[in-house]
Order: structure tokens, then sequence, then C-alpha cells
DNA sequence: CTTGATGATTACGAAATTCGTAACGAAGCT
DNA sequence: AGCTTCGTTACGAATTTCGTAATCATCAAG
């Protein structure tokens, strides 16, 4: 069951990080293998969850930022975090160790509407505590 | 200059963030319209930077988390930045706003994985403080 | 009301990519 | 050697993307 990774998938899937368009024709030349290899790779890859998706990175308005989110004791958290995935402008919903619990990354169109999501998780009464912070630049590694 | 989205492209976008790899006739086919139209969309949607690229969603190790880094004040985060993108293992630089400055958000293979970026981000003699959550459950929006 | 212009949408053949599948090749084991 | 397994390669068929010209809609001006 350990699907180990080599060295041929870790650069494919650099490739595809970078940008997940590239046809199998091109990445297979460019890591010197065959089209159908690197099918086999991306397939199973997906298969085995190490591809979680395929997806694009957008920024459909000019503010992102974290919202930390510290719920109630006793609350279960992983149904405050499906509830929250489905509120639109969020992009990840994590669920952390540490001091706060859930972490939401967002997309606004602009700082009104990261206000208006942190007064939404407010409003749920298992919310006890929020803490935002504005991501002001945002690289890729 | 004023890049209004409307509906489709918003539907369009919903569709792709789920997966990007959907092809335009079926996209077309779901938000009715011709596979032309929904190309259109994206490549301009891509022009403006609303699409900031098509990526993958990976999850190569076990454990992924948040790193929270505060640096000297008079350190340029921007070059901080810009090495810690490089750090294999690392998904995404985030500069922010409060107490920290910098948010890695890292993917590794297993917790000492995630001790070595620490370690590494602490050796840096701008790096002042690190705060680290474990990132125990991810959803998508 | 007609005319022109602008911008988006549709249509459609050509090029490129993905896909299914069978043949091939390299270990490892009996 | 013979057999099995797993990954790789090969190649034609199906699908998708792409380039481009025609069509349509909206709006302003005459």
């Amino acid at each position: 069951m350990t699907t180990s990774m080599d060295e041929l998938d870790r650069e494919i899937l650099n490739i595809l990080r970078r940008d997940a368009r590239t046809p199998y024709t091109e990445i297979a030349e460019e890591v010197g293998t065959s089209e159908g290899t690197v099918r086999n790779r991306v397939e199973r890859m997906t298969e085995d969850d190490v591809i979680e998706r395929f997806t694009v990175a957008t920024r459909t308005g000019n503010v992102k930022a974290m919202i930390e989110i510290g719920v109630a004791m006793d609350v279960e958290t992983t149904q405050i975090s499906e509830r929250m995935a489905d509120w639109t402008e969020v992009d990840f919903v994590w669920q952390v160790s540490g001091e706060e619990d859930v972490v939401l990354v967002v997309d606004c169109a602009d700082t009104q509407g990261v206000n208006d999501l942190i007064t939404q998780a407010r409003e749920m009464e298992e919310v006890v505590s929020t803490k935002t912070r504005l991501i002001l630049d945002e690289r890729l590694g």
C-alpha cells in the first residue's frame, strides 16, 4: 500500500504544478520517456490520491485572506468545515492544530467581501473567535 | 479595464475548480453555450489573470502544515519569500498582515519533514519566530 | 428606420492530444 | 529455460483543441 513515488513521478508532478495543461507528449519529451508512460504515471498518482485534483488557481477578486476561526470545545469541527466549504469565495477550509481550529483561505472581490465572510462566520453560534490575516503576496513553490 | 465577470464566467470557473480537465465541449453543454464561447471566456480570464494558472492539488506526503514565520523589523520579506518558495515541499509562500509576516503552506512526507523545514527557517538569521499548525483535514471550496 | 461599427457567439474543417489496447522488455522466482 | 508481473512502448481511433470566417446582438449616429 505504501506507494513510493520515484524521481520520474516527482519530475512529472513538478511540471504539472507549473502548468497542468502541459500535454503528455511534451512532458514525455522533457523528462525523457514516452507519452504512454507519462499517462500511466499520472493515472496512477491520481488513483493513489497523490494528485488530489486538477484545478485552477484563481484571483477573481483583489483580496485574498486567511481567516482563523476558533470554535466551542464541544463542537464537531468537521460539520462546520463542510458548511464553510460551501460558501462562495472560499478556496480552502483547513482543520488545524493550534489555538484556532479552522482556517479559511478566501478570495474576495474586496475587503468588504472579506468582512462579510468574517461576519458570516461570527454569526455561527459554534464560533467563538476569529482572527484575520490579509494575504499581501502569494508565490507558488 | 474594469473586467467584469458575469454569471457565465463564474459558472465556468466553478466547473474548472472542481476539475480543470473538463473539456470545453462538456462545460459548454453544462452551462448551455458553445465550445467556442467557453474557450473565449477561459482565454479571457487567463489573460486577465482571473485564472492565475492551471495546476494540480497534491498530497505527496502525509503531512500538510502551515508554518507562520516572524522576521526581523528591518528585513525585506519579499527576498525571504522568494528563497523559501524554492524549498522543496513548499506549496505556497504568503506574505501576510498580522503578528507574523510570512506563512508557508507545506506538504511533507512525514512530521520529520515538517520539522526539517521549521529548522531550516529558524536557521535563517532574519527569522525571529515560528509557529506551526498541522493541517489535519483539507476541503476545497 | 436604416446604416455602421463593435464585440460576442457560433460553425466547421484541420491539427493536436488523449485514449484503448496489444506488443515488447526487464526483473524476479521456481 | 520458462513463467509471471509490472512497467514501457507503439500506433490507430476517438476526442478535444485550435484557427478562422460567418453570424448575431447591441448601440449610436445619421
